[in-house]
RNA sequence: GCCCGAGUGGUGGAAUGGCAGACACGCGGGACUCAAAAUCCCGUCCCGACAACGGGGUGAGGGUUCGACUCCCUCCUCGGGCACCA
């Protein structure tokens, strides 16, 4: 070590970035050997979509905490495989396009070499010899491919179904992607209903699977509750109601336990057989009522404060339990998407259905009598209640009533158990441009036939005009040349699909890709995704958990189930990350409150940027972003680097302190990191500098025993300054590929802690001890302190609680 | 309406049954400087004028416990999800 050096130089993170930047690409310090890992750890990030703007701090907070916990596994010697892509296709790509008058194709790799220039200087550890783009033919060929292979197993249908239809967008959408009756895409658009013939995903044949696994998936608990409401499973029975036309009505109802109190039926105005059941006399009314209902869009129609409407049809339905004839009507608050699209109707006990009766002078009965008697009868919805006016159920409680009931219509072949779930079918069309089209090919003689497989990728041809119309197709559907072929069965003149496939399909196995994108022949290699997935970490927004998450499971369930993967649950472990709003709102650029880093990065560095991020608060939590602290998190840096840089020989053994309070540091940013805190984890990095600089002898420097594992422990926090530091300590290669430091539990022990004494459980007194210290002579002790014996006033202790090593209580 | 999550100094937050406010920002004072910035040192929940010391204090009210920010009950506020879902 120089003896005499009196100024240390400053530290420079611009300098120091651009030297590490440089540094890592040349050692390929990031690239990961996917064949010859022997510690495989797939640490997943979720790839961004490169909108024009670039990427904004909510990105870059997401992003690099999910590379400070790869770079921690790696440094606790695992072979981390960190990849990155693009989700370049798409509406709110294609949107964007278009505002700005110029075709996505060119667009996109502009965003991308931006993105890619940004991602760079965030210091992630990505490997970008895997990068993916969605919009890329050799990655959509095998978006393609799923589709080909979800259809042949018939998981992949047409089917004619109420859609979500985005006039704005000119295309249908997912359920999904509807936000409150509006387009996620267009808040201020009222999304309508069209029904139109459209490529499902069967995905509800997985429903009880994907809600099942959550038992044994190691999920965000926020993340797994909102699926599972999403999904919706309702236990309840479907109940049949013989009418004098002879097709009965099927209801579906949660209880079963209250149809002595169905005094009407209600079916959705577009339900099927209001046609046949309507009489001469109401079908007036009832047309009249269909029209307006039809001609209102999603969100005028559900609005829960509206006041009921409806419309008699002037037939009768049979009740199975009672034999009474009951009215059967037609209102829009019971809708066709859910259930059967027609209910039994029990005003005593549903609020919905009493307030139609009151309004059109229907019978209200009451056939449950509440358990607790503050409770009114009419009106009451709880379970814990009692059958009344039920026949031989009378007195029977509500619970044991429902399968009771239920075993008694069955038996009269009036109804079954039933379980019925919100989610539906997963509609994939788009009536778009900029997507994969659908490898489907109609043929008048054939029917539909999927685009044969040595024929992919059905390839996008380039539009000049992309513009999408009201005509309810995609664009391509105004290409002759492309769509019309040769039927691939009998030759004959056939027809493309022309409507191309949801962004949501391309982000639904990206992840399967990444490890294999040196195949062309395959869309994943059997030994390289045998070796890395299911990925092991998977960090994201719970933005998506009903969208790419829901949709991942099911794609990698339905592969599984072909026999194309070796595991069911592509997400070993998934955790979700807070959001980072900005003055109490989410950042969007119609509020104008978006944050974009690149200034920050300028300013302070991606060190300190990186930090500051995670410093903010709970990463699982997020919060608002605001810049106050950034300083304290730099100077903390600063810090730490000139205790480095003037680091000398020496023995950690010469201070004890530091060399204490370095174990206790070890334990519990490594705890820390591993559970995601980290906030609290640079809280105590920050105290073990603080130690570090109080324990200096003068200006002497430290030994590099106390400082090489600060610079490993830095390493995912802040890894140029990392590597800077640990080069400085005199090592050649990368701190990445150094070890977490190991912790020694006997060099972390206190040789004194301060015993806190109470009496009745106040603050009364403090104990210097050695640690383990017997309860006998830690209550001796405790009342020979002269503070504790003013409080005592001489009386003995009643009772004394003894915690080892932490207080004593003595209650007098 | 139902289901999650949260409410702690001037601010971000820490402590998940055992010293409330770690760590940091900000602020006040001091050192250095002609001066400022940077840096360093001291202080910083409220009340009892200061110290010693005492009292109060984690959205509100109740409860359990020797002891509650932490557990239980009721309520309020904010954020998120679902919602005429039968």
């Amino acid at each position: 070590m120089p003896a005499e050096r009196t100024e240390i130089e400053t530290y420079d993170p611009q300098v120091v970035e651009a030297k590490w930047r440089r540094r890592w690409e040349e050692r390929r310090t990031n690239a990961t050997d996917l064949h010859g890992a022997e510690r495989p750890y797939y640490n997943l990030m979720m790839y961004p979509y490169p909108s024009a703007e670039g990427l904004h701090v909510g990105n870059v907070f997401a992003f690099v905490g999910a590379d400070v916990y790869g770079r921690y596994r790696r440094l606790q010697g695992e072979n981390v495989f960190e990849p990155i892509g693009f989700d370049a296709f798409g509406i709110h790509s294609e949107n964007y396009a278009l505002r700005v008058n110029t075709h996505p194709a060119e667009l996109i790799p502009r965003n991308i070499a931006r993105f890619r220039e940004q991602l760079q200087r965030c210091g992630l550890m990505l490997d970008w010899d895997h990068e993916v783009s969605t919009t890329d033919p050799r990655y959509y060929k095998w978006t393609q491919w799923i589709f080909l292979k979800l259809f042949d197993a018939g998981l992949a249908v047409r089917k004619k179904a109420p859609v979500n239809w985005c006039p704005e967008c000119k295309t249908v959408l997912a359920n999904e992607q509807v936000i409150d009756g509006h387009c996620e895409r267009h808040p201020g658009t009222v999304v309508h209903q069209r029904f139109l013939e459209q490529w499902f995903f069967k995905i509800t044949d997985y429903v009880e699977r994907l809600l099942q696994n959550h038992e044994w998936l190691d999920w965000s608990e926020s993340t797994r509750t909102m699926q599972v409401n999403w999904i919706g499973r309702s236990e309840g029975a479907e109940l049949v109601f013989e009418t004098p036309t002879g097709t009965p009505i099927t209801v579906f109802t949660t209880r079963p336990d209250t149809i002595f109190g169905a005094t009407y039926m209600v079916l959705a105005p577009e339900h099927p057989l209001v046609r046949k059941l309507t009489t001469q006399e109401q079908r007036q009314v009832v047309h009249e009522y269909q029209r307006l209902a039809a001609a209102m869009d999603i969100v005028s129609r559900r609005v829960g404060e509206k006041e009921k409407t409806g419309v008699f049809t002037g037939a009768y339905a049979r009740n199975p339990a009672t034999g009474e004839s009951i009215p059967i009507w037609i209102a829009d608050y019971v809708l066709m998407e859910y259930g059967t699209g027609a209910i039994m109707a029990v005003p005593g006990h549903d609020a919905r259905d009493l307030e139609f009766a009151h309004k059109f002078d229907l019978e209200v009965r009451q056939v449950v009598q509440p358990d607790d008697p503050a409770h009114e009868g009419i009106g009451f919805v709880g379970w814990d209640g009692t059958m009344i006016n039920s026949g031989q159920f009378d007195g029977m409680p509500c619970t044991e009533a429902v399968p009771a009931i239920t075993a008694w219509l069955e038996q009269q072949h009036a109804g079954k158990k039933q379980l019925q779930y919100r989610l539906h079918d997963w509609c994939i069309s788009r009536q778009r441009y900029w997507g994969p089209p659908i490898p489907a090919i109609y043929c008048d003689d054939c029917g539909v036939v999927g685009v044969p497989e040595q024929d992919l990728p059905v390839l996008l041809p380039p539009l000049e005009d992309f513009r999408p119309d009201e005509s309810g197709v995609s664009p391509l559907a105004r290409v002759e040349e492309w769509y019309k072929v040769p039927c691939p069965t009998c030759g004959k003149e056939a027809r493309r699909e022309t409507d191309v496939s949801d962004t949501f399909l391309d982000s639904a196995w990206y992840f399967l890709r990444y490890p294999s994108t040196e195949y062309d022949d395959r869309p994943f290699d059997q030994e390289l995704t045998e070796k890395w997935l299911p990925v092991n970490s998977y960090i994201g927004g719970n933005e998506h958990a009903v969208l790419h998450l829901m949709y991942s499971r099911f794609i990698s369930m339905a592969l599984h189930d072909l026999g194309h993967l070796p595991f069911e649950e592509p997400f070993a472990r998934f955790r979700a990350h807070g959001t980072i709003v900005k003055d109490g709102a989410k950042m969007s650029k119609s509020r104008g409150n978006v944050v974009v880093p690149d200034e920050y990065i300028g300013k302070w560095g991606a060190d300190t940027f990186r930090m500051y991020l995670m410093f903010l608060g709970p990463y699982q939590e997020g919060g608002d972003f605001r810049d106050e602290g950034i300083s304290g998190i730099r100077r903390f840096l600063d810090k730490a680097w000139s205790l480095v840089a003037s680091a000398e020989e020496g023995r950690a053994d010469d201070h004890p302190d530091a060399n204490r309070k370095l174990h206790q540091t070890i334990h519990g940013v490594g705890t820390d990191l591993e559970a995601l805190r980290y906030n609290t984890a640079i809280s105590k990095l920050m105290e073990y500098v603080n130690v570090l600089r109080a324990g200096r002898d003068g200006d002497a420097g430290l030994p590099g025993a106390l400082l090489e594992p600060l610079a490993i422990m830095l390493g995912p926090l802040a890894p140029h300054l990392a590597e800077e530091c640990w080069e400085r300590l005199g090592h050649r290669t990368s701190v990445f590929d150094a070890p977490w430091p190991a912790y020694d539990e006997a060099l972390a022990q206190e040789e004194q802690l301060e015993l806190v004494v109470q009496v009745n459980g106040k603050v009364r007194g403090r104990l210097r001890v050695a640690p383990g210290i017997s309860q006998e002579e830690a209550v001796a002790r405790a009342l020979a302190e002269e503070a504790v014996q003013r409080f005592t006033e001489g009386r003995q202790p009643r009772k004394t609680i003894y915690v080892p090593d932490r207080l004593v209580n003595l209650v007098v």
